[in-house]
DNA sequence: TCATAAGACGGACTGTAGTCCGCTAAAGAC
DNA sequence: GTCTTTAGCGGACTACAGTCCGTCTTATGA
């Protein structure tokens, strides 16, 4: 692995200038109605600087994104349970689901963005990674039967922004969706009927 | 509901040339490295009848994916169990996550497109409603005290070509998805532990 | 067979994503 | 302060998705 060279001073300022550009345009205009021409020019800089910068659209949904993932990734790796260390697996499982599905009912749209990049991009990006790695964990603590790694990317599959926004287009609400992925999580995990 | 008036003498000609042209350029080329000029170009027709006809690139996937999709309806609803009617609807369920893990595995970058429209146009198209109504009904059947409706949707949401394509490039391979699909459906459906 | 209307045709046109590369400005060495 | 290196800049450029509308074809029925 090389240096990582310091971020040169005009480069941190651009880059701010086109995450605040976006933010103001996406908030203002609606995610899909802004193009990356316009986000550039708000920002002040040319388009080529954008690209370089995040690589396409799916890359700045997901800077933009971050810092709210980050919230949710401290919370589970050193926060209070039931989110954090310390609970048992499956409220743990239970409290990521819930917590992932508020922050994307707030963020849909820059959510599907996102993760429509060409090709996958939501399964190459980082957060997913964490989210993914975290899941398998608590599987395999659970259910050792299982094959965890697998088992983890079909609990996180549901979260799929597009089918997030397809349910609440068909009306759905947020809490139908919460109280049918934590009963399908626990019959999953426990492998008990539970009554209602 | 009005009359739905036959199809005109030239639009089946040219939508069967479409289509035609569309499956050799997808194989020659790899789906991702063929425009829609090209194709109407191979096609003899021009861009405005592919796109009157199929509305976008999601659609002219669709179109090309729903005969391989229709065998699979017909086999679920009429054919010989376990997939069609007469077995047990755990087994059903299971038969038809292996069927459709077949179907997508044989023709990943075909859905990845259908499933990419701008917005998500998977939960529109008509097999999609299919699969879920199915499903719906064999959860019914099994777990009443679930909400079978979003329950269907779950099961449904890690057949996502993306998602099977990204599995697919870390080293996944057919076998260890099904497997690993089976057992969630069967602790999910059966609520019961099952050793290896 | 011809008139007519419903509907399809097709290519020019628009808007956007993403690339490229000659130019500029920052940072470090002296 | 000046020189050199290196990263960053930005806008012209390419290619593609999707729209629009004037023109042409088909089906019909008299």
């Amino acid at each position: 692995m090389g240096e990582p060279r310091p971020e040169r001073a005009d480069a941190r300022r651009n880059r701010l200038r086109v995450l605040e550009a976006a933010e103001r345009l996406f908030t203002e205009r609606g995610v899909k109605n802004v193009s990356l021409d316009a986000i550039a020019a708000e920002a002040g800089v040319g388009k080529g600087t954008v690209f370089r910068r995040f690589g396409d659209r799916a890359g700045l949904a997901v800077a933009l994104l971050d810092e709210r993932e980050q919230e949710l990734q401290a919370k589970i790796i050193s926060g209070p349970p039931p989110l954090g260390p310390g609970a048992p697996p499956v409220v743990r499982v239970l409290a990521f689901l819930d917590a992932y599905l508020d922050l994307l009912d707030r963020h849909v749209a820059l959510f599907m963005d996102s993760e429509n990049a060409s090709d996958g991009a939501r399964y190459r990006i980082g957060s997913y990674h964490l989210w993914h790695r975290h899941l398998s964990h608590l599987i395999e603590a659970t259910r050792p039967e299982l094959d965890a790694d697998y088992t983890a990317h079909v609990l996180l599959a549901p979260l799929a922004a597009d089918l997030h926004n397809a349910l609440r287009e068909q009306g759905y609400n947020l809490t139908r969706m919460k109280a049918g992925l934590q009963a399908t999580a626990t019959s999953l995990l426990s492998g008990v009927h539970k009554d209602r």
